[in-house]
DNA sequence: TGCAACCGATTGCGAAATGCAATCAGTTTT
DNA sequence: AAAACTGATTGCATTTCGCAATCGGTTGCA
């Protein structure tokens, strides 16, 4: 493990946990998408991670406190991976990174829906995200049910996108 | 240049921007260190960034759309680099990327101060933060003057935080 | 006029990381 | 018994990284 230490900066520190072309992918996956497992991640990675640093990025992140692996009762052979606090707490980071994407960089329809309505839930949507997030991962109490969750509100928002999009490109046709 | 694009997602296109080892800390040195020129950042870094990178990420960085290059008058040879709108958007992220790193990483007291004042001054100061690099790059007028900067606030701070260091360190010996 | 210091880079090179395909042993399903 | 699936591991070619040395040009000072 590369424990370079080059700075006591908080931004650098934080930069040398996930400061690279996959870490964060990898914990967006879990975090938005739910995956749990590595096949999951490896199979349902839209950027096409290999396996190989898949492995690597997964042991990396549990040396480094943001994952912890767990045996699947379902199958003796599978793993499931979950989410600590350190890595909870990077939703708002992440939607803000979202925010920015989307604003700046040439993002797709589909996929920037999910970053505008996080972005407009505003911090009591990260709030009761991450609620869900540690009752998924860490089995806490889920103190203020309401409504469908927010991974599943994201969700179906994406999938009218792209069902409105298929419509559109069906009825031009 | 590597225009991947390995998916229109925003988070995905936001790493591919700054998701390496040091345009991150480049752009922190410019935003909060006030570094303009090729030397300051290189002799200025603290994590002692080689100058092939540097130069490489200046380039990839104005390619990209988050700095400009121009010559400064005063020296024929001196060039001097500004941030773009696109780059001073990044303040709350990086005032986020500060905050998650300065409660869950070993981050050193005098480094992480600023840190710490940017997380309490929130929106308010990040927009005040963002005016004054306006002006400072783009050549804006400031709007809101009122009281020191806020580089320099985080930088007094800083300071302090140094000198208290010093003569606890010069009195315990 | 000479010369050292400084300017933004560039080059060469070994080390490390990346990406891809093939493969592994064990488990479950069929 | 065979096929599909589990979380990985290995080998290998390519790319990137990090470091030191160096470049041609500019500036300030003696």
């Amino acid at each position: 493990m590369s424990m370079d230490r080059r700075s006591g900066c908080p931004i650098n520190l934080s930069l040398e946990v996930f400061g690279d072309r996959w870490s964060l992918i990898i914990l967006r996956d879990m975090i938005f998408g739910g995956r749990r497992h590595f096949r999951e991640m490896l199979n349902g990675s839209m950027e096409g991670i290999a396996s190989n640093i898949l492995a690597d990025r997964l042991k990396r992140l549990m040396e480094l406190g943001m994952l912890t692996k767990a045996d699947d009762p379902s199958h003796k052979q599978k793993a499931i991976y979950s989410l600590t606090e350190m890595a909870i707490t990077l939703v708002p980071i992440l939607a803000h990174l979202g925010a920015w994407g989307r604003v700046w960089l040439p993002v797709s329809d589909e996929l920037s829906i999910r970053a505008e309505l996080l972005e407009k839930g505003g911090q009591p949507m990260w709030d009761k995200f991450m609620d869900e997030l540690r009752h998924e991962h860490l089995g806490m109490p889920l103190d203020t049910m309401s409504g469908p969750s927010v991974r599943a509100t994201l969700q179906a928002a994406y999938e009218a996108v792209v069902a409105s999009k298929a419509l559109a490109a069906s009825t031009a046709a």
